[in-house]
DNA sequence: ACCGGTCCCTGTTAGC
DNA sequence: TGCTAACAGGGACCGG
């Protein structure tokens, strides 16, 4: 499932294999892989088409190709700054193909674009949950770049809600831990909040959570601030590590953007680890129901508060 | 303004 | 064997 190590995995990929490309055909296989686009698939097509890709930038689990301004639009207004945006969802995927290579037809094959090289920049969604528009750049709240990689202070603006990630430069952490210890929910509902810190997920928040000590159901705003530190420190480790081992897999359905799978699953220490033992302490791991999902955590490492939230 | 619950999607797997 | 139910889960949306 991809969160923050997964999405810069595929933005890493797409900046060094498709930037200064020109999109010369879009091709919209499914509708609905386009549904938060103004003006439908077909002001899809119209606006990535002739754009070349200028730029690769992702904030939390968004991803954006900043696009160029293409011709003017002959009616003298300007043209304005926008950006090919793609979630991916859980199960998204932004496969590029090579000049030359044979045109595979993936099974769940939902949007092509043809560059200019002959190539081929596809996105693969089995599960539909993820979807690309085309949207204008809106300035952020601060003025400091838009997120990594980016050249520009603005975002899309279907993001613009979304806070910096842990692996932001320009995040302010002593903001971040109050806005945490302000809250009134339960420690893990404030890490999955990406209006407050971004790119963190279902296996992330787990994970940071058990290398933290802290049990999902701490109410926030009982948490010493160290307590949040601790939390915020492993949660960017943990990505961290992910990162450089190339994003976690779980079953072939993400991979990045060549098509490599990663690996990182393999040094998960709950997340899907029900009945196996605590690495720390030999105690089995447990599965909860949480927010109609799971939570995972080591019962005797991170015993379950009293008074909880959830 | 904030918080929590529900639903959108599809393919795989577990269980009867 | 063949069916159904559970499950994976980010985020938009809505009601309190």
């Amino acid at each position: 499932m991809p969160e923050l190590p997964e999405v810069e995995t595929v933005r890493d990929g797409l900046a060094r294999h498709v930037l200064g490309r020109v999109v010369e055909h879009v091709e919209v296989l499914r509708d609905y892989s386009v549904r938060r686009q103004v003006g439908g698939p077909g002001a899809f097509v119209g606006w990535v088409t002739g754009r070349r890709l200028e730029a690769a930038v992702r904030r939390g689990k968004y991803l954006w190709l900043l696009l160029d301004a293409g011709e003017p639009d002959g009616r003298g207004g300007d043209v304005r700054d926008s950006a090919l945006m793609a979630h991916l969802g859980m199960s998204g995927q932004l496969l590029v193909r090579a000049p030359g290579s044979e045109p595979v037809v993936a099974p769940h094959l939902r949007v092509r674009l043809t560059l200019d090289d002959g190539g081929h920049l596809d996105f693969v969604d089995q599960r539909t949950f993820g979807h690309l528009a085309v949207t204008d750049l809106v300035p952020t709240d601060d003025g400091a770049p838009g997120g990594l990689g980016s050249p520009v202070a603005a975002l899309p603006e279907p993001a613009r809600h979304i806070a910096r990630d842990l692996l932001d430069p320009a995040l302010d952490r002593p903001a971040l831990v109050a806005a945490v210890r302000r809250k009134r929910t339960g420690i893990k509902r404030a890490l999955l909040d990406q209006t407050l810190v971004s790119g963190i997920g279902n296996i992330y928040a787990d994970e940071a959570l058990w290398r933290a000590r802290l049990h999902y159901a701490r109410p926030t705003d009982t948490l010493r601030r160290g307590e949040v530190e601790r939390v915020l420190d492993a949660a960017t480790q943990v990505m961290t590590q992910a990162l450089a081992a190339g994003g976690t897999s779980f079953d072939a359905l993400y991979v990045n953007v060549n098509g490599a799978s990663g690996y990182f699953d393999r040094s998960l220490a709950v997340y899907g680890q029900a009945g196996r033992a605590c690495s720390r302490c030999g105690t089995l791991v447990r599965r909860d129901e949480f927010m109609n999902r799971s939570a995972f955590t080591c019962p005797m490492c991170q015993p379950r508060p009293r008074r909880g939230r959830w």
